[in-house]
DNA sequence: GACTACATACCGACCGGTTGGTATGTAAGC
DNA sequence: GCTTACATACCAACCGGTCGGTATGTAGTC
């Protein structure tokens, strides 16, 4: 992760530029969305050329991509290093998982909002390269959570109609839709309710106290 | 408001570009997002020009909020007169809701998605006029449901921490998230489990029995 | 009922700026 | 001296939007 900066040797601090230009992606492409994203524009506050990014980069649907692994990548250290994997009974890890992420609802709505959420909304249909790396993205974070899930049903011996599979997926779901709703809205407060609806769904279905 | 349509004589009924471009953005839009549908490929699928485009709508924003519009219209008649209302228990007829939107899980992707949940998420940073007609369209729709939650709370007298209106919010954020997992599967099968878990919240919150 | 006056609905050529993408150049490292 | 990492210059297609024009009412006047 850390090949960036000139570390050890006398490296000189390669990939600068595509860097730049994902971290530009991020913040502009969950500002503005894909479509409206433009590559001058991209280039301009990435403060880099159209050389340099049709260097890296052989198309703008494959930053599309690009910008999709770059997210799950930063996202998935920043869950990975998360406290909520302390607790020692698996269900506090999955209500802590939810707190987490409602913690994360502060600042502008850019700020906090999921750039594969936002980008496979406007390219489901055009991009099949870009939807499967969202797809993988908001996948294989859901199966994170899957094994704490398991092992709540199992220290309590359910056997629900539904799988922890799915009730992951629920999660992110729920994530999603709460982002559009603070979106709409114009601010975070309802996207916190509803992360409160989920939690509470969560205790009911596992039989813990509701607050 | 009728004035549309030729009614009673035989009239041809001249006033139907701007409905054909308002049906055409609604599918275009839920396919391929706002800022890449164009005005020109907008007018062909309407089969127009763009001077009857530039008469009826002075600019792309305004058939924005046009649409958003007449989406609200649209959808709103197809809920009103659903037949989840005929239920006489407020409990039946919140779940009767939404097993109703889960029936309409079907199709192609862009014919059960949500038009105003798809452009908010492109355009909330950029353009408000859009931003709150969508938002418009969202919260009224959820206030239909205010008044069944609210019966069924008083029904079994509970005085919860949550309001009729935050759940009917949340409600509003399931659907909208399970059409981006739904655009990121390719598949309307993860949509429909999102759906039971909400249906599932529902009867858990209100001390139903569980299926 | 013919004439004028004006409005509405729509057409399609056209405009200047922007778009994603390319071709070529160049300076530094191995 | 070849590869890597950029920068500069440029292009054709396309973008949202404008504009002059036409065809078709419609209402009032005599």
């Amino acid at each position: 992760m850390a090949e960036t900066s000139a570390s050890t040797a006398g490296k000189p601090a390669k990939q600068d530029a595509k860097a730049k230009l994902l971290d530009a992606a991020l913040a502009t492409i969950r500002t503005k969305g894909y479509a409206a994203t433009s590559l001058d524009e991209l280039c301009a506050a990435a403060g880099v050329t159209k050389g340099a990014f049709f260097h890296h980069f052989k198309s703008k649907d494959a930053l599309g991509v690009a910008a999709a692994e770059h997210w799950s990548e930063t996202t998935g250290e920043l869950f990975a290093n998360a406290p909520y994997h302390d607790h020692p009974d698996p269900l506090e890890r999955v209500l802590g998982y939810v707190a987490f992420r409602r913690s994360l609802l502060t600042g502008g709505i850019p700020d906090f909002t999921c750039l594969v959420g936002t980008m496979v909304q406007e390219v489901h249909e055009t991009s099949p390269a870009i939807r499967e790396a969202c797809d993988r993205s908001i996948s294989n974070h859901a199966k994170t959570l899957e094994a704490d899930i398991e092992a709540a049903m199992a220290a309590r011996g359910m056997k629900p109609g539904w799988s922890a599979a799915s009730l992951a997926l629920h999660m992110q779901a729920v994530m999603q839709g709460a982002f559009i709703l603070a979106k709409a809205k114009g601010g975070a407060e309802v996207a916190a309710e509803s992360v409160d609806h989920l939690a509470r769904y969560i205790e009911l279905l596992f039989g813990a106290k509701t607050r």
